[in-house]
DNA sequence: CGTCATTACCTTGACAGTCTAGGTCATGAC
DNA sequence: GTCATGACCTAGACTGTCAAGGTAATGACG
């Protein structure tokens, strides 16, 4: 059931998303997206990590070193007030963007 | 009213889909998107051409010279029927893609 | 005690697709 | 005869994704 990965763009909306619920480490935010998404969308690890680096240099998330429920050390982040931002207007702008490909999809 | 432009990836099923109307040549193409969006999405040329050539590469469009409306030389593209097919699975990934997206974004 | 699977993080290099910013040529209006 | 427009095209930079690696710590198993 698994094989298209991504549509390239979207991912900082997600990772922000989910994000929004509290915070977690990369290991979670990949499970939790692909949970999410019925195991449609995957995060590979090679697209994961990039995007967090910039995601943390822009301020819109912030890291930090703790213990994921299995043990092991992890690196937890958490949105800033920034991202919160930044997930709204990436929303909207996911939004008019899906709206907008259903209008061309949906025409005669 | 106008900013983002695309998202990376959907610019094929675009094309496919108003190619699906008939043929069109890419000036037109590029227009009837942003008239079927109501001006949200933003084909720029120096995407639209290349992608064109991989199109026709891959033979799911063919071009053909001709008179645009104003008067002036035009290469006219069409689908083929391998286009058709393309265009049909490209559409179902793209609603599986939307739906697992908004599944994401809907989930508490 | 040694091995192995798992969890979790990280990096490198290649690649694909888009955008910016140019350019060409023909038509038709003024 | 000049200029705006329609239409096509391209080079180069950039961004984001992916494949394929690697590291290290934990805990299970024999």
């Amino acid at each position: 059931m698994d094989k298209p990965e991504l549509f390239a763009g979207t991912l900082d909306l997600l990772i922000l998303k989910v994000l929004g619920g509290g915070p977690l480490h990369g290991f979670a935010i990949a499970e939790r997206i692909h949970a999410l998404s019925r195991s449609v969308l995957i995060v590979e690890e090679g697209s994961l990590y990039p995007c967090l680096y910039r995601m943390d240099a822009k301020g819109w998330i912030e890291p930090e070193w703790g213990q994921s429920d299995k043990g092991r050390r992890a690196k937890f982040y958490s949105l800033t007030p920034l991202g919160r931002k930044q997930l709204a207007s990436e929303r909207a702008a996911w939004d008019r963007m899906a709206v907008a490909i259903g209008d061309v999809l949906r025409s005669s």
